[in-house]
DNA sequence: AATGAATGAGTCTTCATTCAT
DNA sequence: AATGAATGAAGACTCATTCAT
């Protein structure tokens, strides 16, 4: 990717995360990544390609991230941990500042049939172990998105009240949690 | 409250839950709500103070909605599930469709005292359920917020990726997730 | 017809005669109107809204002016040279700087329905010489239009030259350009 | 004139044609051209050049196009009728779209010591055509730009309303409409 | 209390022009 | 000679806010 487009998707990123979908100007994204407004342009049709671009790079980056450290001879459980914890790190050190934030909820042209692909990509490692946990009678018998909601995907919004303030938690008490949101899916 | 009041919160929320935050102009409003603009600014400061308001608006009818049919006779399971599915039905319902839409993330001053202490009373039957539920030992020792989190919150999660069509999702299916969630906060 | 509009629509015919259609922003428009750039968006749509309306302002001038002296007691020759003279003095004068200049040419959605509506009552006293002219065989057996191109609309022809800069003309000449043009059109 | 000079000038008159001024970037020209942007200020030294350097060539283009088929053997009569038939072939056939469009009014630098030479030199043969009839008392003692705007120019004004669609024009209306226009300048 | 016309700063986007390659 | 990426001023249009009525 050109080097300007790069500075580009990071400027609006960073902005994004702060001011919002509202209050962010294409003359500030020029600003912030050093280049002249007309040069956007060059690289994105327009406001909503940007951020439409910016989706997809994003969740490109997330795939990659949640499946650090990840190898199948690991067990279920020290890959669910390994994948809550990803998750967690990156939401709670503004990795992807925008996960969980609902930012792109009004991006005209969503939920794309390229869009529900991508996220197939990215939760390829996360299906592969639940449909194993499910294979062994681990896990309940539910659809692979229910299960994540339950369980890989409170780790989000926890770090999203540790981020907004309103939530302190300590080491065990983050132990605590990943182990609670593992007893939701396992059977019983 | 002055009805021209009132008719200005509904149609805020309605354009908020359509447009979004951008592109939710003063003048739609006073259109929506059949009111002139200048009307709009004998009742609120300015569009900051209107959305404001409207959050405080949306969380009480939340408070409300959350603990309709609910009483201390119930058992802490009933209540549990009871809650869960007001919850789920506001949010399905598109009752108050900004929850958990991160809409009024960007509001300067949010996260005031104020806003602290009305969630304080919104999820007061919320936190009494789970107070009940450590003290017989039921719970698991896990602060209010975390328990939550892990347990009634995924209503709201799941609703949204069903509004979003995500995700498909039967009775069956329904009940399970209740239990599941419930699975996240009992001791086993 | 509210003043400032009034005011906005001199002003755009005023600027479209010096700088033409492009180099017309709307913010000199409004500058020239004393009015703020947005008080335009209130009276018109767009920019081409404004255009349009401005064509239709000019063409129900022209129909007055046009017409200006003459009645049915007058003979045809009489008639033909007051509207020739007409015709002649408002382009000379720049009442009327739009006319025969193309500027309208590019408007979309032009030649609509109702510009030709508009423009037939423009020229009922035109048609209604000419009708008459061809009733008692004065005049050769063509249509309006083209019996309308070869002699009076020579008028602003003349009148465009003399304006640009490219023709002097003087009295006596004048009157043997209306006596040539009355040749073109009655039978010899 | 170089291959690359020469596909920029037709490539601006095309477009010029459908796009009017406005609308006319110089990206769009290169990209008709099939030649880089910055090619195009080789050869001109901005955007008005350009169009100067258009007309020019337009009006060359013109300067060949009236004359064709003409030589001095033919009679007066046959001559007129020829040119005006040149001209109105031209204007119908879109050959020089730009002509009597107006489009190059609100050029800077216009109506030039240069530009009056060019038109001298195009209207050569209608202006020896013009000498001969008043030289021989068969034409009235005018000056030929009144003459010609009488008579010769008809052509375009009616070709320009048939393009426009407001005009529908047979053949033997075209030969009266050429015998009208040759009424207007010769002595009854 | 209510209106809605008016404002003008600010938004997205285009485009004539330059310049390193 | 030719390219085309980059620039940033300027354009059309919007909208939060005010104020005379």
């Amino acid at each position: 990717m050109t080097d300007k487009k790069e500075r580009i998707l990071v400027a609006t990123e960073k902005l994004l995360a702060t001011h919002g979908f509202h209050g962010l100007s294409m003359q500030m994204v020029a600003k912030e990544a050093q280049v002249a407004t007309g040069t956007i342009y060059r690289y994105f049709n327009d406001k909503n390609d940007l951020l439409h671009q910016l989706h997809e790079h994003i969740l490109g980056y997330i795939a990659k991230r949640i499946s650090r450290n990840i190898n199948d001879s690991m067990s279920l459980k020290q890959r669910y941990r390994t994948m809550w914890l990803n998750l967690w790190h990156m939401s709670v050190n503004g990795e992807a500042p925008l996960i969980n934030q609902g930012q792109f909820q009004h991006l005209p042209r969503d939920n794309s049939y390229e869009k529900k692909a991508l996220k197939k990509q990215l939760f390829s490692c996360v299906n592969q172990m639940f449909d194993e946990g499910k294979a062994c009678l681990l896990f309940k018998p539910l659809k692979n998105e229910i299960l994540s909601t339950l369980s890989l995907e409170t780790s989000c919004y926890l770090a999203r009240q540790k981020i907004n303030g309103g939530l302190e938690i300590t080491d065990s008490e983050l132990n605590a949690a990943i182990e609670a949101s593992w007893d939701a899916i396992i059977q019983h």
